[in-house]
RNA sequence: CGGGGUGUAGCGCAGACGGCCAGCGCGCCGCGUUUGGGACGCGGAGGUCGGCGGUUCAAGUCCGCCCACCCCGACCA
């Protein structure tokens, strides 16, 4: 780690991604396998995360609370898919307090059955519903194989459980929950995702009908970065979560569950990162600005942070910060928050304090070509536009890359080049979860997602030739 | 859980046949000179060599067992 330059995307993508994550600071390895600590810049870009999701949940109707972090074993035990999907990856606590426990608990790896039990007692009458609840907390699932964000045992995310009356609202409210997510992709993180419906082997334990976006990393991979799901009556009957309809007819609700993680930092990180380090979107950065100011004598000095605190006044609608250093060159510094990710970086030294400007560097662009020379004067304005511009231009970039890289063969023969190329394919796809799993066991792709944008028409099945109408996605995934 | 790899200073590593005060680079601390793309000089601090046991006059070094972590596969947000 003592090296200068990250590994190169292009030489080793993991190595290049592992060292990217602790020497920007974002998270570091726990002393526990498995486990990460999220540090403070990586905090703070979640917090940032969780603050753009609030607002749209908050929006839409719905409110937060906490539950508890353990459950009984036996409400896993009550709905037959969601505990077989489970089970593997569970931590149980058996001893409490010094003494066994009469039954054991598990930390919760999603909290659809405590909810679920909480839910049956609060609902009673149609008059209650529906119920929109999220909470923001943190999960265990004991995985096998761990990297930094994208797969630990532990992780922080939210989770939206909704019970609603009729199979149509939870339907409807399932839906709306994945372009709140595919909204705040595209729009908050600059990451293009395709949204989409799961195949039936692909979806959530317990769920009728999962939904994705699913994100194209740098390497070309697959990583689901936010799911809602459709749990039909499943839960509502294995928890008992009736009301009386308004014609005093006991009914089970219909229920919804969402989720995205701390993940979708990796997604940010693989999207937009560049040999450099990270390259984080305008609207979610810790820091949308950096500030360095340049000087060699006192006289200088002095003239010289006259300014930058003047600018930096100037610059109080964005997210700032002055590297005042003096124990560190002007170019290491540039170093150190390209690495970080900071979008913009302005330069002030003794030729601008002259000609009443500053340097501009926009670390979508790196070198000189992203570099220019503005007026101190309306410098708010020139950074808002220019904030603006280098997150359009984050998803523009991103978008371009995807699309370049998703190919539709004509026949299984050219799907597996495509896969063997590590691209994605869009295709005709009868469901058939055996042909699925062929094609997995073939290629090692999977599905990803039945895109919800359908180009509409027939065709024939890329696998099994029969005639369908839907279009499906395949590639390798995370 | 299968395969591979690694454990020596905060990080990255070197330590032929066992041998005396365990080294190097980076980082860290102090002083000085520097500062528009990863500065330099001088002086410092920092080590149960992953753990336990064994062989030996003598063990980072040889042997055994254990532990941890990383990478690659099967499962997953």
């Amino acid at each position: 780690m003592d090296e200068k330059k990250l590994t190169p995307k292009a030489e080793n993508y993991s190595e290049w991604y592992n060292q990217l994550v602790q020497r920007a600071e974002m998270a570091d390895y726990a002393p526990v396998r498995g486990c990460m600590v999220v540090r403070p810049y990586g905090w703070s870009l979640w917090e940032n995360i969780q603050a753009a999701l609030d607002s749209r949940f908050k929006a839409t109707g719905h409110v937060n609370a906490a539950f508890p972090l353990f459950i009984p074993m036996s409400f896993l035990e009550k709905e037959k898919e969601h505990v077989e999907g489970f089970s593997p990856e569970l931590a149980v606590v058996t001893i409490g307090g010094g003494s066994e426990l009469e039954e054991p608990l598990i930390v919760r790896p999603t909290s659809e059955t405590i909810i679920g039990y909480m839910y049956s007692k609060w609902i009673q009458s149609y008059r209650d519903l529906p119920v929109l609840i999220n909470q923001w907390g943190n999960v265990v699932r004991w995985e096998m194989r761990t990297r930094l964000f994208l797969r630990t045992l532990e992780f922080y995310w939210q989770e939206g459980h909704t019970a609603h009356a009729t199979a149509e609202e939870a339907e409807a409210e399932t839906l709306q929950m994945l372009d709140i997510y595919t909204d705040f992709a595209r729009n908050e993180a600059a990451v293009p995702v395709i949204p989409g419906r799961k195949s039936e082997s692909e979806k959530f334990a317990g769920a009728v009908r999962s939904y994705t976006i699913e994100a194209m990393m740098g390497d070309k991979k697959a990583l689901q970065a936010g799911t809602s799901h459709n749990l039909g009556q499943n839960f509502a009957k294995a928890f008992d979560i009736q009301y009386l309809d308004e014609t005093n007819t006991l009914q089970h609700c219909w229920t919804t569950s969402w989720g995205l993680s701390t993940r979708f930092i990796g997604a940010i990180i693989m999207t937009h990162g560049d040999d450099q380090g990270l390259v984080l979107p305008p609207r979610l950065a810790p820091i949308q600005v950096v500030i360095v100011p340049i000087f060699r004598k006192d006289e200088e000095k002095d003239l010289v942070m006259a300014a930058v605190e003047r600018v930096k006044g100037e610059l109080s609608a964005f997210r700032v910060k002055v590297d005042d250093r003096m124990e560190v060159t002007p170019g290491f510094k540039f170093n150190e928050w390209e690495l970080r990710g900071v979008p913009l970086r302005l330069e002030i030294g003794p030729k601008d304090v002259a000609n009443n400007s500053v340097a501009l560097a926009r670390r979508d662009i790196p070198g000189r070509e992203g570099k220019s020379f503005v007026p101190q004067d309306g410098i708010a304005d020139t950074v808002a536009a220019m904030l603006t511009t280098i997150q359009a231009n984050m998803l523009e970039k991103a978008t371009q890359f995807r699309d370049a890289n998703i190919h539709e063969p004509q026949d299984y023969e050219a799907f597996k080049q495509v896969i063997a190329e590590d691209g994605w394919c869009y295709v005709w796809w009868k469901a058939n979860a055996e042909n699925e799993a062929q094609i997995k066991e073939d290629t090692k792709a999977t599905l990803r997602c039945i895109p919800i944008d359908q180009p509409g028409g027939k065709g024939r099945c890329i696998f099994s030739g029969e005639e369908t109408t839907e279009k499906a996605y395949f590639a390798k995934a995370y």
